[in-house]
Formats: C-alpha cells, structure tokens, sequence
RNA sequence: GGGGGCGUAGCUCAGCUUGGUUAGAGCACUCGACUGUCACUCGAGAGGUCGCGGGUUCGAGCCCCGUCGCUCCCGCCA
C-alpha cells in the first residue's frame, strides 16, 4: 500500500518473512553507529525503526563513507536487500528487530542541520522544556510517541465516522464564521471587511445550526466540529478544541444515551479497551449528596455523609451556629487516616479553605480515643453517627451545601490520592441525570442556565412547580469517566413558546432583544420542530485519555500555550496598520 | 484578573543555602581511531548575553526590585 515510485516499503514494516526481499527505503536517520569498516543507521519512519547495514562485503567504500557522513534527521533514500539477523544479534526491543537492510547505495534527499532538539532518545533522557518541543513542533512531531498519538487520533476519528455513518447520521458542515453569541464563554470575533464595524464570531459550538437541522428534516447528524473559545487555558484546555457533535430527532434521553455507550465502547474499543455497557447512572442531586461533585470519581469510595441530625444536640459552638442557620454538617470517613501528622491534615485543611470552606473538622479514633477539637463535646449518638474505627479519620465541613460540597469533593480527591485508592487501570462510566435547570446567584437571585438555554426541563417539574423554575430539572446527561467529563448533551426545547420563556426567566432581554439574537432558532422552531436533542464529547479529551497522556497538546499537532500563543508559527501577531484600516480597526494598544 | 513553580552550552542539569581567581557534567556537535553495533566504544576539540533591565556591593549566575517567557492552579470556561 505504501509503494511508490521512489520507494517500496516502510522502513518499520519489515520482518522476517521478508528476508530475501530486494527493498528501496526512504526515512529519517534516527540514530547511527560507525565502527570503522562497518556503519549501521537506524532508520525511521511513522511506521518504525529499522537497522540499515553497510558493511564491506555489499557495499562500496564510498557507498560506506557517505552512509557514515550523513546526520541525524537527515532524509535517505538506501536500496538493499533484507536479510536474517544473526540469533546473537537480534533486537527484541525493535519489531524489526530480527531482521536488517544489508544496504548498497545511499542517497541523502533531505540533508538536515544538526537538530535543535534530540528526536532519538536514551531511555532515561527526559524530554526538553515543553516551550522548545512547540518552538520545534516539526521536530518533536518527529518522536515516536507523537507519531503514535497523532495516528491513534486518526483512527478514532475514522471510527466514529464510520459508526455514527453506518447508522444513518449524515456529517453535515457548519460555518465557521457565524454570529456573536453574548452568553456563556467570549467570543473570538473576526472583523468584516465588507461590513465596516460589523463582525463575524467563530462558533464555542455548532448548537444552534444542528437544531435548524433537525428542523430541516434531517433527522441524525453529526460533526467532528471545531470550536472556539476566548477563555484562559488549562492543561486540558484549549482555545480550539474539536467534539464530536450529535442530534437526532424523534427521540428522548434514553435514546442518546444508548447510541452514546455504543459510541463510547467502539472509540475504546479501537483503542484496544472493551468497555461495560450500560453505564451506571446517578442524579445529579445523589452525586453532590454522596460526592460533593457532578462528575464524581467513582474508582474509589470515601463517600461523603451527613452527621447534622446527630450533631444537631451537640454543645459546640461551630456546628451548633451552622445547624441553626440551616447548613449541615457533612464529611467523609477516611481508614487509616488517623495516623497522619498534623501537617498533613493541615495540608487538606488548606485544599477545603481554597474551596471555600471556613475550616475542615477533624475527628480521630486512636487506640479506642476520640480525639480532636470536638471530640469531648461528641454526645454518644454522634459517636455511633460517625462510626470511626481505629485508626480512622473524619472529616467534617459545617456549612451550606454550596460551601460544603466543592470543599469535601476536594478533600475527598486528595484523601484517595494518598490513600492510593486511585486504580489507574479502572474506568468507571458514569451518567450524571437530572441536573437543575438553573443556578441561582445567592446574591442577586438571577438566574443562570445550567445547561444551556436550549435544555428542554422535565415536563413533570414544570407541572408541579410552574412559579418555581428553580426546582426544575433538566432533562440533560453528562457522560463521566473516572472524574472527568467526556461529554454531555440534552433534550432540547422543540416549543418556540417555551424557549421564548426560558429566555425571559434567563434574564434575556425582552422579545425584541430575543429575536434580535436568537431570532435565526426562533424562527426554526416556529417554522415546525420535531422533538430532538443531541450530545457532544469532548474528542480532544478522548484522545489524550486513550493516548496515555495528560496534556492536550500531546493530541494536537500545532496546539496554543497556558497563554493562547502558537510557538511554532507565531501567533497570534500584530499587522500593519494598513491592513486594519481596511477592516475599519483601529489598535488601542500603545506603540501600535 | 490573582497565586505557586521554572528560566545557566544545541538538549538535560549541577553550581545559588553562606556573593570571591578561568561557570562545570552527561548527551548532541567537529576531528581522529575502530568490521557486529543497536543509548557502540575510545581519544581530542569547539561550544556561555547565567531570560532581559535596573539596584546593592570592592566584587553578582548567586542577594534585592522590576520585567518577559513557559508551566501548574484559582477566577473564568452558558
């Protein structure tokens, strides 16, 4: 498949049974080693190494002064034949390690200066400065393990492509340049040329033009779809990213998260993972009671519990003023716990501070003692209510649930950490269901969507609470995977009446002001809309999991840096002042 | 927008605690030797704006202030 006119193999496609064979090669010098009479260069391309030999015997001297004379990383074209290793000098470390090109001529066809990184590496080199391997990006692509990453990412996309084709979901493009969205995440925004002070935004999603599909009548699409948003970056967060993006009308939830688990296992699958179907599924509401978190971590317990009714009697002046101001007191249990020094329970004191939470309580059992700073005030209900062993620790936060439970989620995280309850191997899918409508701002009351505007909420919500919209639960589903989201998607509202509300109870203008940036759905919708909903997974993500990695940027071929920058091709950057004066833009920034 | 870490040869790092002659090592590079290596080995050599700017000092890679870049985290990410 890989023959051309100028070569006849891959280079780390070779093995034994090719012993015989009369091969032209074309690949990278990754390494070479001259012993005087005798040179032999490891050559490499996105297939592999393999050991060219020029030794006296078949090749010329000066076949053999020019095979010693080349430089790493520059690109040969060798002819030679493949032939048998001896057993003594076999290579088990290589796949083509049985064999070697007893090599006869060597053509440099891409000399390269000495490289400003190491492509080839010892085993216990570690690798440059993350800045130099963007800076270098051409080069570091080179490494095997990118080469790896970029050609599983390939057939992850080639699966999902094939899966969701084959049952009837039509890959259908959106635009790129589309209309600023003043919600949620800024835009990046492309000036007009032909429209001067108007502009164009790049899509955070393709949300809005997959519903007017299913409005249009096609009933499943997808889209691996890239997106844009101007918000600071994180190790598993970039400024474009790309999600696998699906509708589908004339369905519910189970629907979606069905074809979603089928979804999941063929993407895992092609990575050579089987995964459990279904996936176990949880409330919203039982995730931040048990975890303190909607996309809890499931490969371990150190569940979170609730002591208020115990410690409701307790004399002591902390729980007692958070009980009465109608907070509870929560906490977890952690075996073995109690024998960690004061320092370190400090250290989880200051993680649950940085969440918010005024002080983590403490409580140990030693040598059947309770200790701690509320141990002698314990009323023997509470005791039992906390149930220590020896040698366990509890910990406790008394506050409101929004204080308590991102604190506890924290403290929960680092206690497994330690504890080396984390099974790096384990994959726990879960579903997260049912998750409010809307969050409520203590301060000002506004509501925001948990979602997005579009969610449709559960009708029976609606009908009991039709003045309470903050009791509504969305019929929306996050897809979680050991602690970390892949995706998450929802039913959508098909009633332009009822998106229309759901954009007052958002605080989004009045009807004019809806038309005016929602109009392009509003219409659609008015125009007959079937039931849909959809979901997007997060494929950047998936990759990075399924390549063994933890950055993004190990999954993306030319990615940004923590400060949206590209290294390699250097941008962004200014322009001439020239260029901006046609887009009727002016810079504010001095010296411009 | 805020906080932490890092920045010394092409690459990875030591040196900084306690300021003091000519800033070191490994790999890579150049030259030489070597016919079974596979991180080849051996010998020799070259290679430095100690991120940048300022300050303290008789003297700064080292101390202080500022700044830039990368990175991790918080905010943010409907």
């Amino acid at each position: 498949m890989f023959a051309t006119t100028q070569r006849s193999h891959l280079c780390g496609a070779l093995r034994l049974s090719d012993a015989g064979t009369a091969v032209t090669l074309g690949g990278w010098v990754h390494r070479s080693r001259n012993l005087g009479g005798l040179v032999f260069i490891d050559l490499r391309d996105r297939e592999g190494l393999l050991q060219v030999n020029f030794g006296p015997d078949w090749a010329g001297a000066d076949v053999i002064a020019a095979a010693a004379a080349v430089g790493v990383e520059s690109v040969v074209i060798i002819e030679g034949t493949v032939m048998p290793r001896p057993a003594e000098m076999r290579n088990a470390d290589l796949a083509t390690g049985e064999v070697e090109v007893q090599a006869t001529s060597i053509r440099v066809v891409g000399p390269a200066v000495t490289p400003a990184l190491p492509v080839a590496r010892g085993k216990n080199d570690k690798l440059p400065a993350e800045e130099l391997r963007l800076r270098h990006r051409y080069l570091d692509l080179r490494r095997p393990e990118l080469q790896a990453n970029l050609m599983l990412r390939h057939r992850l996309l080639q699966v999902t492509r094939r899966f969701l084709s084959d049952r009837g979901f039509l890959e259908l493009e959106t635009p790129i340049l589309t209309k600023p969205t003043p919600e949620g995440a800024r835009d990046y925004l492309v000036p007009s040329r032909v429209h001067p002070g108007e502009f164009y935004a790049l899509p955070q999603s393709p949300q809005i033009y997959k519903q007017l599909f299913m409005c249009c009548g096609f009933d499943r699409y997808f889209q691996l779809a890239r997106c844009f948003r101007d918000e600071d970056l994180r190790q598993d967060r970039q400024p474009e990213f790309t999600q696998i993006d699906i509708e589908a009308s004339f369905i519910g939830r189970e629907d979606i998260m069905a074809l979603s688990e089928e979804l999941v296992a063929c993407i895992w699958r092609e990575a050579g993972h089987e995964v459990a179907a279904p996936f176990q599924r949880m409330s919203y509401a039982d995730c931040m009671e048990r975890y303190g978190c909607d996309r809890p971590d499931l490969r371990y317990g150190l569940e979170v519990h609730d002591f208020t009714a115990s410690f409701a009697t307790l004399d002591f002046g902390v729980t007692r003023s958070v009980i009465d101001a109608g907070g509870r007191v929560r906490g977890i249990r952690v075996p073995g716990g109690a024998a960690w020094s004061r320092k370190q329970v400090d250290e989880l004191e200051g993680l649950a501070k940085s969440a918010g939470a005024g002080g983590l309580l403490r409580v140990k059992k030693a040598e059947g003692k309770l200790e701690g700073p509320v141990a002698k005030f314990l009323t023997p209900e509470a005791e039992e209510a906390l149930a220590l062993a020896d040698g366990d620790l509890a910990l406790l936060v008394a506050a409101t649930d929004r204080i308590s439970s991102p604190a506890l989620d924290r403290v929960r995280q680092e206690c497994a950490r330690r504890l080396g309850l984390v099974d790096e191997h384990a994959r726990h899918f879960l579903w997260v269901t049912d998750f409010p409508m809307f969050d409520k701002d203590p301060v000002t009351g506004a509501l925001a969507a948990v979602h997005h505007p579009f969610t449709a909420a559960n009708a029976d919500d609606v009908a009991q609470y039709p003045d309470a919209p903050e009791k509504w639960r969305a019929l929306a589903y996050d897809c979680v995977l050991n602690g970390l989201e892949l995706g998450g998607g929802s039913i959508r509202t098909s009633d332009p009446r009822v998106q229309s509300r759901m954009f007052t109870l958002l605080g989004i203008g009045d009807e004019a002001e809806q038309e005016r940036r929602f109009g392009f759905l509003l219409e659609g919708l008015r125009a007959g809309a079937p039931p849909h909903g959809g979901i997007a997974f997060g494929f950047d993500r998936m990759s990075m999991l399924l390549s063994g990695g933890t950055s993004l940027r190990d999954v993306i071929a030319f990615p940004k840096t923590t400060a949206a920058r590209a290294l390699f091709e250097n941008a962004p950057t200014t322009v001439p002042a020239a260029d901006l004066a046609e887009l009727n833009i002016r810079s504010t920034v001095d010296g411009e």
